[in-house]
DNA sequence: TTGTACTTGCAACAGCGTTGCATTTGCATC
DNA sequence: GATGCAAATGCAACGCTGTTGCAAGTACAA
């Protein structure tokens, strides 16, 4: 069996077996796929995205739930709420996750961040501190409005 | 029929019954029930929690559900999803609400609306169209700074 | 190669919210 | 007051997202 290159490479760009197994666990083919998929996504997926993109052999939806909820618990992702009520998952990278908006597609729910000058926080009334400040855009996306047009 | 009195009390201030009709919508008892409570609520409410305060003769939960959608339609309380994936509503306290700007307090969870300059729309993506713009913003609102500090 | 704990798949279930439709009711009008 | 009708309600059934229990399969350490 051949050695591990004798350079590890910082984990955040290991091979996504390698990850998982640094993180304690076995890596199955459930969640390699899955991780990969997270890694090359643009943006945060949810459960039914995943199971789309994994396409025809995919997992079983309760694996496929199981497979995110560890890679949360372990500290590969990061999951949030969306405004659908439907959980979204994304690669836990190191840095906040904030400073971009997010733009969801009323037509196909899918959501895509976008690289905005940073919010500009308003004019608080007085007393009040920011600590957060994010900006949601809904509209069609290109996709349908292509498809529709 | 009696007059309104001359001077129009405020928006905001005025009798739940008032502030329906002034919606256009029927003052219902179930709509001035709901209205009043979330009035007197001091963080957002769920469904089930509202369900709870009305008590024994509670409404129908799909007509609980109707009137709380009427509200947020009507611009009357803004709802928002919480962690557990369930729909919280709150009483739109602050300005007339055709800016979209919500500030949520970190502390006691109560929602503000502002008043702000229409977030600008941020050039979007080709073939994106943009419906709504909502600038949410979290942090620590004037009444829990001042009893905290 | 083998044993075992960890994973997976399947089935059944639970919570929260929505839709369709017949009945009731607020309120404008007479 | 009485009346008519659109708006609102209640009820039943449904849908989607996510969860739990358990038997069967599999990664990997030894």
């Amino acid at each position: 069996m051949p050695e591990l290159p004798p350079h590890h490479p910082p984990v955040g760009r290991s091979k996504p077996a390698e990850r998982i197994r640094a993180a304690g666990a076995r890596a199955t083919p459930a969640r390699i796929r899955v991780l990969e998929l997270l890694t090359a996504a643009a943006s945060p997926q949810s459960h039914h995205e995943i199971e789309l993109a994994l396409g025809a052999d995919s997992l079983d939806r309760v694996t496929l739930y199981r497979v995110l909820d560890w890679l949360v618990e372990a500290g590969l992702a990061v999951k949030h709420v969306d405004e659908r009520r439907v959980w979204r998952f994304a690669l836990a990278s190191g840095g906040e996750h904030g400073g971009h908006a997010h733009f969801r597609c009323d037509c196909c729910s899918r959501v895509y961040c976008l690289d905005v000058p940073a919010p500009q926080p308003p004019d608080l009334p007085r007393g009040f501190t920011l600590a957060r400040a994010e900006l949601d855009l809904t509209g069609r996306c290109a996709v349908c409005n292509r498809s529709v047009k």
